[in-house]
DNA sequence: ACCGATTTGTGCAAACCTTCACAAGGTCCT
DNA sequence: AGGACCTTGTGAAGGTTTGCACAAATCGGT
């Protein structure tokens, strides 16, 4: 039985909590792998991953059962795995809307291309930005997205428009046939039931900082 | 008694997954309050934030009650108490490492200001880079850190450098006093116990969206 | 071939979070 | 003043997530 092909391991089974982490295991295991080793314990893993082991261990017995009792997990072995459970082991186009200080930001992010994503068409719609080229990547008018969107397979999208536009362009993105979006404005989108959106909001996870740093400064007796 | 004074509402007691939807509450509001409101229901201010109405109202709870039966919320007594609770009635300044581009994104990004933040000092230690004016701030040398920090009040920072520096830069600010950090580096930071976390990893966001493709990918049958 | 050291996978209990459903309290119209 | 209507705040139920603790499995040395 290859490798390539995972025994069960249901992706509707895996509970949320373990999706978000799984990125930040591989993340780690890419790390380890540099180093030449070809094994690791869920205790090391989960140190370079900074969380818990045993939590590590019951996240990894969600994609079936990769380890080697005595030993730990073969690197190779439970990064393919992994891969596999998130779907990157096809390349997966994105498209990003919004060429503005933000959006530049993140098409030059070489972070990306490095983990299975492609930043595949850029879109705005103000003139002087249209036309322009960056990274090697013409920037396109958002009437053309529906076309680019088909031709170039684009099932993800991120948004990092001014607030006001942004549910117009989700609007445009679920028409086109999007169904994954990651939103950078601030604001709620409203989107169909089959089309996933996370939000990243740069403002908010600052006012969280706030929130603990008010807590810490009030009362400065209390340890840890 | 006036607004301004907080009954009880112990910081330590409210949850975690409460504090993290508090800046989300505090958009709506202000959003809300652009239309000119007066009050609004927890059903409407639910709907302004994506959330379900229990949630919202079992959130505010844990800060005091400050709805009225029958009617609503105040939006501008609430927004005050949110605000409080956050600890955002004092401006806090923020002190950001790294001025590649998402640093030089992050530092243009108008969203902070309008929400009680304030980028005080940007550092690097690219030779080319330290010394340049971006947005009215000078780039200043990391060695400067500790020197500026403390003239400045800052207590909150942001990092953007890359990956291998971020350790050192984290080091760095800790003996400085900061106590927050926002870490946009693809790594596991070790800190103090009395130093708050958060990261933020755009590639990992895209990853979680990438498993929900896949699954939707495999089984074309499953509705919603 | 066996024994001790090591490490996984998981049953279980506690902690945390979400959602429902409704009593208590308030407004507004007649 | 009284009753119909609305909305908050919260008890209780149900679900999810975490972390412990240990049996089962494997390895390496003798």
């Amino acid at each position: 039985m290859p490798t390539e092909l995972p025994a069960g391991a249901d992706p509707r089974d895996i509970p949320d909590a373990t999706v978000s982490r799984l990125p930040e295991y591989l993340h780690a295991l890419h790390t380890l792998a540099e180093t030449g080793i070809a094994t690791v314990s869920s205790e090391g893993l989960a140190v370079a991953a900074g969380v818990n082991s045993a939590k590590l261990r019951k996240d990894l017995s969600h994609l079936g059962s990769y380890g080697i009792r005595g030993v730990g997990y073969d690197i190779a072995v439970l990064t393919t795995q992994i891969s596999d459970v998130l779907g990157l082991r096809q390349h997966r186009a994105v498209a990003l809307v919004g060429v503005g200080h933000l959006g530049q930001a993140l098409a030059g992010y070489g972070g990306f291309a490095n983990r299975g994503f492609g930043i595949a068409a850029l879109f705005d719609i103000a003139e002087d930005r249209v036309g322009t080229v960056l990274n090697g990547l013409p920037v396109r008018h958002l009437d053309e997205l529906a076309e680019v969107v088909s031709a170039e397979g684009i099932s993800i999208a991120v948004i990092t428009t001014p607030p006001l536009a942004a549910q117009r362009v989700a609007d445009s993105l679920v028409r086109a046939g999007v169904t994954s979006i990651l939103n950078f404005a601030p604001c709620v989108l409203d989107v169909p039931g089959n089309v996933d959106v996370r939000k990243v909001d740069l403002a908010v996870e600052l006012q969280i900082l706030s929130f603990h740093e008010h807590r810490k400064s009030r009362n400065g007796k209390v340890a840890t």
